[in-house]
DNA sequence: CAAGGCATTTTTGTATGCAATTACAGATTG
DNA sequence: CAATCTGTAATTGCATACAAAAATGCCTTG
């Protein structure tokens, strides 16, 4: 299944929700993508099957494919299995990770605090990505670190919002400091519990996590 | 997308899985399947490609597709992301559950007390999928429930050798009985180990478990 | 007799066409 | 004037047709 031509497609879509090039509510008719990237319905339809099996797009039944806007509640639900995800691979990590690992560990670190340094946020949100890359590396789980970045980049459009908050790249570094030390000194609770803190929407302000949300994240789509 | 044949086939084909009349490694290609269903490729496609989405199959680009045989290291993995998140499920449940919740676990305990005293061991297969739905109900994080039921889902073929142990529905009947109190008690940590023991490799004999894996699981089948 | 190359055959990937269902708009009626 | 009904347009679901790649078997050749 899957030719070059249908994983190109989900690439580009992947990377357009992600982004917020296309918004959760948006609607995406089969013939509009087909005519737009140059192929036929077919390939379309299977990358929007795709992309509905990872969670970023929702599809009912005779009545198409749209970017999925999961409900507050939804998302809530959603944040509580990553942090228990992030917070599994931090503990196996800190019990697992050869001495290589932990050397890149250290080095997506400094990274982060280069960014942080120069106030550099875009290359910040790059490097943040490489600090938890190189956990999910370290854990020893293949399937736990694929589940894990799946459910981070389902998250990611609205875990955007909140890294756009003043201050809020400071604190996320400084948190990575405690988590890189907690790994570092193969203290899997304490990493365990840290990483849980760090990606929960409690770190920050919750009533500033719901205030940014996108209008009709209030509600399923799908009612 | 997902027309009503659709839907079906998948219905039908992930239980052929689950069930083991699929065995794992064993091929699907989309001619046989159309034929046997009357229907044409391209649902048949569909279904596949959605069952590859919950990891029952494997498709690799222009090679098709096959039922997944996963190895064993990936089996190993995916049993440690189980584990957690069962036992997040009983963490979840013995904080939330509400009165009638908890009526029910109780109630699908002794169904399974029942199919336990007659010694009916097909019976007690359902009573316990019946069991832990009810913990999965009473977590109040659909996400969750979700996740884990898919996870589950796709490891039965294996458990499925685990449970046909000598004594093994004792054992579990046991441990049930432990992460029942835990769960009334609403000790939500001791639900929470209980439960990942439950579901453990290691709560049997992990030598038998190798032991009785299919041949060819001690490897990748993609390798 | 074994190994490699070539043609055939099988199977997947994509395009297109048709049928069925749904959404929309205008007209009709209470 | 609001609500409902109906006809039309648009969109999805499925089937079929064609193109391209890979698996298979046979033949040639060393």
């Amino acid at each position: 299944m899957a030719g070059e031509r249908v994983i190109e497609l989900v690439r580009i879509l992947e990377q357009e929700i992600v982004t917020g090039v296309l918004a959760p509510g948006e609607r995406l008719d089969e013939a509009s993508l087909a005519t737009r990237f140059g192929v036929s319905r077919t390939p379309v339809r299977e990358a929007l099957n795709q992309l509905a099996s990872t969670g970023l797009v929702e599809v009912r039944p005779r009545r198409g494919a749209a970017v999925a806007a999961p409900g507050l509640k939804e998302l809530l639900e959603m944040f509580e299995v990553m942090a228990e995800l992030e917070g599994l691979c931090g503990r196996l990590a800190a019990r697992r990770m050869s001495g290589e690992e932990r050397a890149a560990l250290e080095a997506a670190h400094e990274a982060c605090q280069a960014c942080t340094e120069q106030g550099d946020s875009d290359g910040y949100y790059g490097a943040n990505v490489a600090f938890h890359e190189a956990i999910y590396t370290g854990c020893h789980n293949r399937f736990l670190a694929e589940q894990t970045r799946a459910l981070r980049n389902r998250l990611s459009p609205y875990r955007r919002l909140q890294l756009r908050r003043v201050n809020r790249i400071d604190e996320s570094f400084a948190e990575h400091e405690a988590v890189l030390a907690a790994i570092l000194a193969g203290d899997a609770d304490e990493a365990d519990r840290l990483l849980q803190s760090h990606v929960t929407v409690q770190g920050g302000s919750f009533a500033d996590f719901v205030a940014n949300l996108p209008v009709g994240s209030d509600r399923q789509a799908t009612a």
